[in-house]
DNA sequence: TATATATTTAGACAAATATCTAAATAAAAG
DNA sequence: CTTTTATTTAGATATTTGTCTAAATATATA
């Protein structure tokens, strides 16, 4: 079994993505919306929204000629769980895989 | 304000660092013991016990001629917290910085 | 249909990363 | 004080990553 959340780890370990992480949970935004508040090209930020989806981090809708981006929660949900799994010595009941070749 | 939690999220980033923080979870060991459990090198785990020392998620204390790591969590509390943050829209009174230069 | 607007894909490139082997350092034991 | 054991540092290298510009695609509108 290999690690699922590991393009999620991927995914937040760059501050441009966790900053547009952050602006989506404030409310969905077009691809645009989000390009203006950035200081990157378009097809920098674009290459950040495919790694973000590929995380399942987010999720897109087509409105017209506009992308819609928002958050979704759910795996997100599933690496706090693993983080908190590292607080939590004793009860290794959800073990989780580690990914280690 | 730069982001602090920055080292935090890169050395989560990688599945082998994520592998010794949990095995760090069961107990503290010797960087030989750890190094045990691993298919790459001593050198390389060296370098991934400094990037988790930088990122303040382990301390390390000399015990003779061995090296004995163990887990910190406090860092580790902080990464959940910004991650929590994600979750609740609404809240906004504890907002993180996100490092976007 | 032609043109404008929104977004993505393609391809290039520099910087960062994970890995390795060889050598250096530190402590213990003989 | 020499040797062994434990760990790290140095330096090289291949891969991955974040960024860019130019071109392609998709939708809307004149």
């Amino acid at each position: 079994m290999s690690s699922p959340q590991q393009p999620v780890f991927k995914a937040l370990a760059d501050p441009t993505r966790r900053a547009i992480l952050k602006r989506l949970q404030e409310g969905s935004e077009t691809a645009g919306e989000i390009a203006e508040a950035f200081a990157i090209s378009k097809p920098s930020l674009s290459h950040h929204f495919n790694i973000l989806k590929a995380a399942e981090l987010v999720r897109t809708e087509r409105r017209g000629q506009h992308i819609v981006y928002s958050l979704d929660a759910t795996v997100l949900q599933e690496a706090m769980a693993m983080l908190l799994d590292l607080f939590s010595p004793g009860d290794a009941s959800h073990e989780q895989d580690n990914d280690v070749e």
